[in-house]
DNA sequence: ACCTGAACACCGTTCAAGT
DNA sequence: ACCTGAACACCGTTCAAGT
């Protein structure tokens, strides 16, 4: 009953991506069935699986994509801040970032159940956005070494997205949702603080 | 085929409990499967929905017991250190829980996808151990006010958990295994001295 | 060669039917 | 009254069979 060809490989698998994006956007990464994706392109299941090679890997492709929006977002940043408001900036772009793209977001946090790595391309992605950060710690601190700058953006990543996550996690008090910023603001610039008074 | 009566209900709720905490633990919460959990306690799938409501039941009191012992270990600090050494000692018997009980400290933050909220006898218990923390930045800092208190000991929690977070669930280098205290100590130690500075 | 869609294995959940 | 176990709905995944 088949034999369509009206699309290419790659014009099929930009297709799922996209309705995968508009089904976790919409819907959260709960609502990502294959069938679902399938019904939304006009194909079926099995020409899915010519695409990618299971849903793990199609979730994966979609982080990609997350990560890539992400770091467009903190490209934005103006280059002249000094650099604790960069920082700043930073943090508070990620803040930004995460609420008006929740689900995906969110999907970012979903560990896979299988124990393999991510793969190499894919950390290479997530430590980009990590590095964004280590030339302001230098700028603040120049007689640091590389390794405590590094320490430094790692730790204020890390310590913003836990915070980000609790806050964003919990039950939607309309006044909770203004004190974030607050908290933000507050963690990132006691921690420069008191790095640069450590260090 | 049925009628065995040799265990009381609450005899069977333990006996679930007790599988599915050894299940997660040894395998992580990717391997608890109703029909596991009742081949293990030697009963069937259909008794353990008179005792549950349903697997996100389950969890969720899986997930008050770990709260519990994390709660145990953290009562343990000795209440002689003075109230900077008391937070890091908090922060380092995290981190020391979260290595030991890997997975099912890992299950802690798997929210579940539906969208109610949790009850509010988890939500206490979970409060109980953010507020471990409150007093010792009031004794660090007695002109403040209570609720500067609790946004520090609430950035604080949340901070150090996003560092564990990433740490541990990074591809494990015996070498980052090491960094992570180191981490976490410098997080605290700038943290609690930026907020002196800055409050 | 390309796509279909029915089948399979495996989940959580329910409930009529046994004892 | 208590428990069984077969059935159901719904997943991801595969692949022989159509065109």
């Amino acid at each position: 009953m088949a034999r369509r060809t009206e699309h290419s490989e790659a014009q099929i698998k930009a297709m799922v991506l996209q309705a995968a994006k508009t089904l976790v956007t919409e819907e959260g990464v709960g609502a990502l069935k294959v069938r679902e994706i399938a019904m939304e392109i006009g194909y079926t299941v099995g020409c899915i699986y010519k695409v990618f090679d299971n849903m793990a890997d199609l979730i994966l492709q979609l982080k990609a994509i997350t990560l890539d929006d992400l770091a467009a977002q903190l490209a934005q940043i103006p280059t002249t801040l000094p650099p604790e408001q960069h920082l700043l900036a930073l943090m508070q772009t990620y803040l930004a970032f995460a609420r008006q793209n929740f689900h995906r977001w969110q999907m970012l946090s979903t560990q896979r159940l299988t124990l393999e790595p991510l793969p190499v391309w894919y950390q290479e992605k997530h430590a980009a956005i990590f590095q964004e950060g280590e030339l302001f710690f230098q700028q603040l601190a120049g007689n640091t070494t590389a390794a405590q700058q590094q320490q430094a953006a790692r730790i204020l990543w890390a310590s913003v997205h836990g915070l980000c996550s609790l806050s964003m996690t919990e039950k939607d008090n309309p006044t909770r949702t203004a004190e974030i910023e607050h908290d933000v603001l507050r963690l990132t610039q006691s921690f420069i603080a008191g790095w640069l008074a450590t260090v």
